[in-house]
DNA sequence: GTTTTATGTCGCAAACATACGACATAGTTT
DNA sequence: AAACTATGTCGTATGTTTGCGACATAAAAC
């Protein structure tokens, strides 16, 4: 029961993109991927204290959010981090937060 | 059912700022503080379309996890963004990210 | 061509989140 | 002190997320 339609699209976007982020498994996933540098298969749950039919539905929210995307190569799936569009999430995100922490509004 | 405990505190802590930023109601709240400036009293309600229980909630959330806080000021409450803890996270936010985001590993 | 391997999808159960009306509390006004 | 006002809390309905085993698919190895 949520009233999406009724905020802007700006609040929607970020908050789906927090959404995306606020799991620590999906965070985890994505510091694996950055830590490996090479895009690597999904023996990512092999690493997380997670069953792999978990880990898979945690890489499809981050594959459908596009934060990351797959390839297939044989039998395997390479997965990696998608720059671009994290770097456009970032930026987003910045906007909004510069917008409201840098003014000194503090009550006490 | 999550399983929460089993990931390390950097990314449980994280995990928890971005669920509490995740819900466009929240984000709207506040913005809304920002853009005020002066703390202003909880009729935030009258601005958002959900119901006053409902925003109260909201408010709840975002104070409890320390993003703003209330002052009584005999029947109402003045609500303002708490600076500090919302620099506090986003820098711990900024550092998680920039491990992440500033490697060029695009697949494609 | 059968077995093995890597992966995704389905269906379910338990937990959690969202939304709100009804009630409770406590300060203000009359 | 009775009525009014601003706010929080409780209970409840409905929706969403998380986690997993069982099954499906499709490439690879034998």
């Amino acid at each position: 029961m949520i009233k999406p339609e009724v905020f802007d699209n700006e609040l929607q976007e970020l908050a789906n993109f927090a959404k995306v982020i606020s799991h620590p498994a999906r965070l985890a996933i994505l510091k694996y991927l950055a830590e490996t540098k090479t895009c690597i298969s999904g023996d990512i749950s092999d690493k997380l204290p997670l069953s792999r039919t978990t880990v898979s539905q945690h890489l499809k929210e981050l594959r459908d959010s596009g934060l990351i995307h797959g390839e297939i190569d044989g039998l395997k799936i390479n997965y990696c981090l998608c720059g671009s569009s994290i770097e456009e999430k970032l930026a987003k995100f910045d906007d909004f937060f510069s917008k409201i922490a840098c003014q000194e509004i503090t009550c006490k």
